[in-house]
DNA sequence: ATTGATTCAATCTTATTCGATTGATTGCGA
DNA sequence: TCGCAATCAATCGAATAAGATTGAATCAAT
């Protein structure tokens, strides 16, 4: 190990290039659609439980008001979901997909699939990385969650 | 394993918290330097090759002018940094440290070294992910680079 | 030497992230 | 009921990302 500051020597740079192939990887796919890749992850959230509140699927996404807020916004002009105010409680805002956004599900995870086995990853070694990834995710929580 | 499509089945939405969480985990370490995660990144990089031009710079950070320009003014107004046209080529611009970008290596590296060890992050882990991890990226590399 | 292609950083636009604040709405205690 | 605290989404401002274009400078081939 000649430095260990060297930037190719740090997991953060690692991760924070593995993040931006990912978003490149999915724009690929996504393209199509014209959906993002935050806007993909806000989808299959929805895709598990639909028909709920921003802060609910917030705490999912770990994402607060002030991203979701236009990026919802964005996707109901896109015709992805609807913004609605349930009358029980005014200050919430509850979302729900269209009919474009639940039937896009099966399609997508079509092209998905297709462009992984294509591609040959290997389904080991994702959810070994995936655990992985898993426990640093769970070791900077407690460093940087108060 | 339920639902293979589920949000926390997915490398990419666990890759995109771990990047956050970096995120915020450098945000604390550099709150006093008033530097940003990816103002770090540009610092790194040119604690092992100082003097490069921004093309060169952007080789290795994989970032191009559309990002770089803005984020390389904003560190010369910190004066972390100067941006200096060459005579022989003035369509380059050259990078160089100032006297405060070099000497502030130490004392980040201190800071960082003082939280990863009070925070018993396990070296060997990190390696073994830190591998992993390029190995993914080379996987994406082959599929989203042309 | 002049034109035409190439190489650069810079600029523009759109879309996240995120800390901080704002403002509307609700709930709760006196 | 009156007022204050709490809870929301929305807004604001700054800093990335990244595709696309622009314009200056250089190089190459006439």
């Amino acid at each position: 190990m000649e430095n260990k500051m060297a930037l190719n020597n740090q997991l953060c740079f690692s991760i924070y290039n593995a993040n931006r192939l990912f978003g490149r990887f999915y724009q690929q796919i996504l393209a199509p659609y014209q959906l993002t890749y935050t806007q993909y992850l806000v989808l299959l959230a929805l895709w598990e439980n639909d028909q709920r509140t921003l802060h609910d699927l917030g705490r999912e996404l770990h994402l607060a008001s002030n991203t979701l807020t236009s990026l919802l916004k964005r996707m109901e002009t896109a015709g992805w979901l609807v913004r609605l105010r349930p009358e029980k409680d005014r200050r919430q805002l509850i979302v729900q997909l269209t009919e474009k956004g639940k039937t896009a599900q099966d399609q997508i995870e079509r092209d998905l699939s297709q462009c992984v086995s294509e591609n040959n990853l290997d389904p080991t070694k994702y959810q070994q990385l995936l655990a992985d990834n898993e426990k640093l995710i769970a070791a900077l929580r407690g460093i940087v969650d108060k």
